[in-house]
DNA sequence: AGATCGCCCTGCTTGC
DNA sequence: TGCAAGCAGGGCGATC
């Protein structure tokens, strides 16, 4: 399940393995890979030929790939359990192969994007003046983004009328925080899933966003988190930070600050995982 | 207009 | 053993 920091080590693999490289042939072997791509796969691989790929960027979650030589970009997401592979071109095709491009060198490799759950793809888009791809605009800037306004964070996260870890959750706001990470630093920060944003303090979001930035932090000196076979990072390497989580997937296992068995939690259609001792729920509202 | 919820997808796990 | 349900869940679009 790649967030934020399983994203960057894919987007440093990029930039390592294909920036520069020629984009030769491509393939699109599943139609639902390159749904956003509106003019369909034939249109995308007809596009993306002859161009020049320039140094991978990210924001958030979403990879992107700029044409040297136009005013648009290769635009990723890896959804669930998306994987960017640059194999040896007679490497045999996995079994979620959805997209192949090749490359007009002499280099013997080429980029292949599997998934199994087709949650991600691949699209082309124009940039925005800022150069980021125009369907993304809307897509916050990330806790790792040197740009990123601290306090504007703060006084947007106390005007919504919500609670905390769908705030984290919101692109929109922050981007790059997905399930596991938001259990981790609620976790850190000893609060609740369910407390109100406006009830932090602003020194309560400062340390919040702390350890936002210092969970993925770890998790990005780790290479990245993986539970399973289905996050492989470019080179065909698996992260290995899971290891260290404190809060997702603890369920019963004791909490490591006051040793009080784990829970989760249904929430969202998805699991929230907290220390019922450390992170007590807030008072019922009316 | 901000907040919320249903849906998309596949494979592994669990339970009857 | 076999089948069905549950679970993983990011992001978008519809709805309130």
């Amino acid at each position: 399940m790649p967030e934020l920091p399983e994203v960057e080590v894919v987007r440093r693999g990029l930039e390592r393995w294909v920036g520069g490289r020629t984009v030769g042939e491509v393939e699109v072997l599943h139609p639902r890979a390159v749904r956003r791509h509106l003019a369909g796969g034939t249109d995308f691989a007809a596009r993306l030929k002859g161009h020049r790929f320039g140094i991978a960027r990210r924001r958030g979650k979403y990879l992107w790939i700029p044409l040297a030589d136009s005013d648009a970009s290769v635009l990723g997401h890896l959804g669930m359990s998306g994987q960017l592979l640059v194999q040896p071109e007679d490497a045999p095709d996995e079994k979620h192969l959805r997209i192949r491009v090749r490359f007009e060198d002499g280099l013997g490799t080429e980029l292949r994007f599997v998934d199994q759950r087709t949650f991600g793809g691949l699209s082309l888009h124009d940039n925005t003046p800022e150069g980021l791809p125009d369907v993304i605009a809307h897509i916050a800037r990330d806790p790792l983004d040197p740009e990123f306004d601290d306090l504007a964070f703060q006084t947007a996260l106390r005007l919504r009328r919500t609670t905390v870890k769908r705030a984290l959750l919101d692109q929109t706001l922050l981007s790059g925080v997905g399930n596991i990470y938001a259990d981790e630093a609620l976790w850190r920060a000893r609060l609740h899933y369910e407390r109100p944003t406006a009830t932090l303090t602003r020194p309560r979001s400062a340390e919040l966003l702390g350890h936002v930035r210092d969970v993925m932090n770890a998790a990005l000196a780790a290479g990245g988190t993986s539970f399973d076979s289905l996050y492989v990072n470019v080179n065909g390497e698996s992260g290995y930070f899971d290891r260290s989580l404190d809060a997702y997937g603890r369920e019963g296992q004791p909490c490591r600050r006051c040793g009080t068995p784990m829970r989760r939690r249904p929430w969202m259609n998805r699991s929230s995982y907290f220390c019922p001792r450390c992170q007590r729920p807030p008072r019922a509202t009316a």
